[in-house]
DNA sequence: CGTCAAGAAAATCTCGAGATTTTTGAAAAA
DNA sequence: TTTTTCAAAAATCTCGAGATTTTCTTGACG
């Protein structure tokens, strides 16, 4: 593992978990420190993160973390459900043995490790069985050019999640029990009630951060309001 | 324009033009002659090369133009057909009067650039109208992440064309003709009809890819046949 | 003749210093 | 009060040298 394959690996999953918030400027100066990494192993980092759709770049004044709009994230959504629904039924007619075993042990996994750390904040164990669902739900099918981009769509979703204000108990219930719908559905093979589940999932997702977003406009708003002219 | 950003646009254009084989390495020392840049400002340009999918990395090893093969090959063809064939159809269903003149002005310059280069290589400016036209095809769709996908689908792709070994005055006006097709579809507004052209246009250069890597395996094969056993 | 090992060559990886550009902040003018 | 100017500060950009690792060559051994 050279100096920069750790730089980034770091800075992706801060970025994944909402430590370098989105938009916000990633001065090589200040992740120098950060890191403790010179600014070569860093300028060597940062443009991978450019290319994986997670960080922004103009000449001149260096990376950020990429923007989010509810603009963007329902383009994003429209994106992922549209070739997640078809992987997802390639995958569900075409997956082996292997691959059915695969998903339990996913799930299973994902069930088990708990949604808030010690902090209150989103486990990283949790973030990351979450991905690994995801990603081995559509690896019975065979493209992996296709895979490798809803892989990515995914990741630079994730962004959001971390974007929104404060995950509920309640939302986490739902997500469970949205997951294991998913799981059951592939393992009967029910291509139909599969995509009907992941689209739902993916959707209820994402108005959840929609809905979050639109209440801290809200008060945004009322901070702005009468109270303070 | 910075220094890497420079060096990124002429990599780019370089592997997309063939001057850098599919799968050749690409060495930092050797390329700090060849572009006249310190090893800085080119380990900060290849990583963006990997991002959009022209180049590989391995830790140790240095940097790669992609490899190709044809199960990758048809992998690639697979994924452009399902998400062009979406975005063309959202692009012919919503486009603009602004956008029917952009492709109409597109598939002019197209049809008017010549094919074959002084060299007997591909022309240059031919390889940007061509992508130019795909682009602004889909540039009706509005939902930017599938337009993005979609344009470096056609970039990995593009390696693939250079990797054949010789483009022939007969696919050249076959190619001419599937353009007009499309183009006139689009315009038209017949949305099965452009999906269908679409389709077709890049089916066939596919097959035209595989057919002259076919031949090529056979004479390899030839070569090290019963003559030289 | 083929295999293995040690040394040499070459390439990658890492770092910090200097040049260039942008941003910031305060002072002056309208 | 608002706008403009300009100089200081900070950040980006670029470069070449040294440390580490891989690869290639050469030669000895089985």
């Amino acid at each position: 593992m050279t100096r920069a394959e750790e730089i980034y690996q770091r800075l992706r999953a801060d970025i994944l978990n909402g430590r370098h918030e989105p938009g916000s400027r990633l001065r090589v100066e200040a992740l120098k420190e950060r890191y403790g990494a010179s600014s070569g192993v860093l300028r060597e980092a940062l443009p991978r993160l450019v290319g994986q759709g997670l960080a922004t770049f103009a000449p001149q004044q260096g990376f950020r973390v990429v923007t989010v709009s509810p603009e963007r994230l329902e383009e994003l959504t429209e994106a992922r459900v549209f070739i997640e629904t078809h992987l997802v039924r390639e995958s569900v007619t075409a997956g082996t043995i292997e691959w059915e075993s695969d998903l339990l042990a996913a799930h299973h996994h994902l069930a088990r490790v708990p949604f808030f750390g010690d902090t209150g904040e989103i486990n990283e164990g949790w973030l990351n069985a979450h991905a690994r669902f995801h990603r081995v739900l559509l690896e019975g099918c065979s493209n992996r050019q296709l895979r490798d981009i809803a892989t990515q769509l995914r990741e630079v979703a994730e962004v959001y999640r971390c974007w929104a204000r404060t995950p509920t108990e309640h939302s986490n219930r739902d997500i469970a029990a949205e997951h294991k719908t998913i799981c059951d559905r592939a393992i009967e093979r029910d291509v139909p009630g599969v995509v009907e589940a992941l689209t739902r999932h993916i959707n209820a997702t994402t108005n959840l951060l929609l809905d979050d977003y639109g209440r801290r406009e809200e008060e945004g708003k009322q901070d702005r309001g009468p109270s303070a002219p």
